[in-house]
DNA sequence: CTTGAAAGTGACGTTACGTCATTTTGTATA
DNA sequence: TATACAAAATGACGTAACGTCACTTTCAAG
């Protein structure tokens, strides 16, 4: 049994973090003394490594506790809903970068910076947010969620769907070598394989989700690996040509 | 003169927040009707279009209150500050998303996950870094390490590390098939490709690689993922199959 | 038994509002 | 003009994860 002190000393965490995280219940003590004064034990700092750890990756202390208490608890979900929300943040934060960025280098053009300016540039700016809100809102639609609804659970992070995303991703980085270049064949020829060995007896299945594909917004709903087209039109004609080697073959 | 409602009907923002920006005195109304009434004017407007889009720049409404009151603030520092700002903050997602990658691939590996599995993973990860990189050094020369950090390093999510990870966990689901397997044979000669791909012409290389790997101390102590070694030994056999094949082809 | 350090318990502050509950004002209609 | 109903106002509490007083009690050494 070790004193709050000891706790600070080896963990670095203040005693007032301790006295919060026993106030909401995410770990108490072991034991107290007479006092009333808290001791812990060797579990009780185990736990706390846990919970800074899972701090780390951005949980909140409600979600901690949460996953700590449920005994059978879906981390795996649990991770990956951390992830996408992590990439979102991720992502305002890359557009504020990008605003910013823009900005300074408009001011470095032009000399002189007051609010005049400034609500110049504000102008110009909110214009383009506009147009891309009322772009995105422009495309729901009721009937084409049902659709991917019916569609198992692709983004659950199996191996399989893995291997598309990663042939995908890599398919992008040889693109410019072109569609005949040898690694980009054989990754088709891989993406082949793998299309027959997974969806084999239900080739609509391959056609509705290449639908899907191939339309940006749809994949975006459905919560794909974003391609863009272009990369999409790489893939089919690569495909062409592959198709065409085996049949000389 | 327009009203409160006029002003969400127009931006979008709640009577809420322009009542609390009223009283913060970031934003007042510019009249009042004898009831009490907010009334704002075109400058208002102005005025809040230039804070919403300051606070799409990530800057605090004290911040932006600073900045707007002060008739000669430095925009250029302010900006370049709040770009350092998000910097940081995008390096700081950017680590939980290296870590939850790294968890979420780890995870695909194994297939049970509890809390006992995840304080392993927790002792791996919070190893400090120092330790892994003197033993790599010792391990490997200059020339060796420039190979190493293209080694498929578990919390990057580019495409190469994802397909190893994606194929290794792939056999795991076909080991039950055995080595001779075409299945296991597809995914074996998958391997070879991008071991050939990546580290080409270092056959030495790999197979220092492969005898850390096959050690589970010597791959903890060098910090790779952890794969279990009844599948390390399947991946071993289902290779000398492959290249005996391939000789006889 | 004293004494100073360490620990305890409230309570308030932080951000940018959301969400009641209650009261007052504005306005359209009978 | 009285009334009804919508809209606006005010005030208060809640949010997350503690930091920071202020004040009291306990612990351990001398």
């Amino acid at each position: 049994m070790i004193s709050i002190k000891e706790i600070t000393k080896q963990t670095g965490i203040t005693v007032r973090t301790m006295r919060y995280y026993d106030q909401i219940n995410l770990l108490s003590p072991a034991d107290k003394t007479e006092g009333g004064h808290r001791l812990y034990g060797e579990k009780e700092l185990i736990k706390l490594q846990e919970i800074q750890f899972l701090k780390t990756l951005g949980f909140s202390l409600q979600a901690i506790k949460d996953m700590l208490e449920n005994e059978n608890h879906d981390w795996f979900s649990g991770l990956q809903n951390q992830l996408n929300y992590i990439l979102k943040e991720k992502e305002k934060l890359g557009e504020m970068e990008s605003i910013l960025r823009g900005l300074l280098h408009e001011m470095v053009l032009e000399e002189q910076i007051d609010l005049l300016q400034l609500q110049k540039l504000i102008q110009i700016y909110q214009k383009d947010f506009h147009k891309r809100e009322a772009y995105l809102k422009q495309m729901f639609d009721q009937e084409e969620r049902k659709l991917l609804d019916m569609l198992p659970n692709i983004n659950h992070g199996d191996p399989d769907t893995m291997e598309w995303i990663a042939l995908m991703a890599q398919l992008k980085q040889h693109m410019l070598k072109g569609v005949s270049a040898p690694e980009v064949q054989r990754i088709i020829r891989r993406m082949d394989e793998k299309t027959v060995e997974v969806y084999g007896d239900c080739p609509e299945f391959i056609d509705k989700l290449w639908e899907i594909r191939k339309s940006p917004e749809k994949s975006q709903e459905a919560g794909f690996y974003p391609v863009d087209q272009e990369l999409l039109e790489f893939v089919e004609k690569a495909f062409v040509i592959f198709q065409n080697n085996r049949k000389e073959a």
